[in-house]
DNA sequence: TCTGGATGTGGTAACGTTTTCACAGCAGGT
DNA sequence: ACCTGCTGTGAAAACGTTACCACATCCAGA
């Protein structure tokens, strides 16, 4: 790789002028400027990001750190960070935890090694003020987490999502309802048992368990599989998310029980697949794209200094109606 | 943050001393060796990535060029790539091109200026001579394309199972077949297509049409419209992947036309999604997670001169046969 | 004519590391 | 006694940039 001495010799002029060139900056005679644009074209000259990384201790990368990408609400909003930060000249660095914990505090720590600006953080388990004591100060962005003690997050609102996803269950008809949950130590899948259970405990008559999951799919296959095999089957189920709605649709054809006839299902992020899926799921809308955009916008508006932009964004989360709780078109 | 220099002060000893103690390299004393081990945890000290990197010329990252994250195929073979690359010490910056050169380009430029230290490409339709000119020597592998020029690359036999898919369809009875390929210079749709055209080929009686897609759901949407709308429709369809292949699911039920009992369809992937959408798409299996995580380890492997690994693996693919082609259960 | 700002240019010290070199002691073998 | 090689330490030169300072011009205004 050429380097920026290359380039000042072979346009026979000083570091430095290139140095102006490149960063537009200072006074660059027509003729001097011309000499070196030609001589960088020439060399195929990149600036090192790294060097000058050093000095202006700036790397233009920030971090991303996502539970799963292979999740498809995941993979959303790591593509939503993603175009957020080149449109400002940022390059995203990729890091998947499974949700462990361990493995989060690993990459906090190696991202910082590797002076990232700024990190993302999505659907995160750990504790804020843990955080806090790894970051040094870091800059860093919640998303999928409302924050309570750090400064900046998007969100939606989880525990009205589940609360509207509930309630429609109810208005369904169903009186006997299950929730498949998250993590326990979940913020949002504790939000979401919460939006559950004030549905549920504000209708008399109605009444609901909640099922432990894990977001994924073979949790909420086993899970599903429990509900569907004790004595009184629940007549609706929310699950926490779409993947493990997924899960009890399958469930739910290995067990000979029909969806909606005999069960009711609710999911969360509608993922692309609730979609597509038979029967179609009802499904509380994330928007993990547009999460993801404003996340990176937030935080490399901070990184810049700018404070034109709110450093909190919530998203009003959407109940989208389909066939898993309607008992008309199959 | 503290730097090499503090710890030195603290420990009253010069900075080489300490760079042997944190490198393991050269002698030091015992005595030394604990003041200095001391002076780092009281100063919670970090070695600085960037400068160890512009000295040593190595920064322990790769790049990651994908389409599009957002897709599920992709997106498996991201995690793989970074789950491969975490294990051995390597970070990876993710890059979304959305199939366009120009935004390729531009990646591996800046990757370069970044000074990642080896790429992964994937779906890439730059062609290779082009891509050596930018690359200045830089390792890079292919992924989901097979080399010709290059050393480096894993794939699937992508004539081979679009082959198969054909075959099926032909032995399932079709007659008139039509392929939505992918993208005209894309190196996989080409395969694809040619592996489409040898079976109809070789086949008497048998009639065969390529659509234009683009490996994108609107533009397979769009394309199965066309199809479906046509005085001859066909009866079998074979999508280049599958996200086109439920995009011909939703056009032929927009149709009001049955699949399979009017249209048979064979996709390509095997995303999570072809599974559960109904009716249930037979598709051909890519492995996506295990050709990113092949990817991963022989560019590292390269990278770390290591040579005994293969350069190159090629992924047999497989037909999965569901109920899009299938008359018996729905 | 002098002053002083705007315009151009080059030299060089940082930035935080690793690496190479130089210099000492101290043994052990001749 | 002398060389030789191992052990232990520090000084200083890289790595590729940017930022700051110093020095030249040139031209306008007093």
């Amino acid at each position: 790789m050429a380097t920026i001495k290359d380039v000042a010799r072979l346009a026979n002029v000083s570091v430095s002028t290139v140095s102006r060139v490149i960063n537009q900056s200072g006074y660059v005679g027509k003729e001097f400027y011309d000499r070196v644009v030609w001589a960088m074209k020439e060399l195929n000259y990149q600036p090192n990001a790294i060097a000058r990384g050093l000095v202006s201790r700036k790397t233009a990368t920030i971090g991303l750190i996502v539970p799963d990408v292979a999740n498809p609400f995941f993979s959303d909003v790591a593509r939503g960070v993603e175009d957020e930060a080149i449109a400002n000249g940022y390059t995203v660095i990729l890091c998947n935890t499974d949700w462990n914990l361990q493995r989060e505090q690993m990459y906090v720590n190696l991202l910082q090694g590797k002076w990232v600006e700024g990190i993302v953080l999505v659907g995160s388990r750990t504790p804020e003020h843990e955080l806090v004591g790894l970051l040094n100060g870091l800059p860093i962005i919640l998303a999928d987490r409302k924050p309570t003690h750090l400064k900046s997050g998007v969100w939606t609102d989880n525990e009205g999502g589940a609360y509207l996803a509930t309630k429609h269950l109810i208005e369904m008809g169903c009186r006997k309802i299950a929730h498949i949950s998250g993590p326990e130590d979940s913020p949002s899948a504790t939000a979401r048992r919460a939006g559950f259970r004030q549905a549920i405990e504000e209708q008399v008559g109605v009444y609901g368990t909640v099922a432990q999951g894990d977001f994924r799919y073979d949790g909420g296959y086993e899970a599903a599989i429990q509900l569907l095999s004790a004595e009184d089957v629940p007549d609706g189920i929310f699950a926490a998310n779409d993947v493990m709605a997924i899960a009890v649709v399958q469930a739910a054809n290995r067990k000979g029980i029909r969806i909606p006839e005999d069960v009711k299902l609710v999911g969360y992020d509608n993922i692309p697949m609730s979609e597509y899926v038979y029967p179609s799921i009802t499904t509380v809308e994330q928007r993990g794209y547009d999460m993801g955009r404003m996340a990176s916008k937030i935080l490399i508006a901070q990184l810049d200094g700018r404070d034109d932009v709110s450093l909190t964004k919530e998203f009003e989360p959407t109940l989208l109606v389909r066939h898993s709780t309607r008992l008309d078109t199959p």
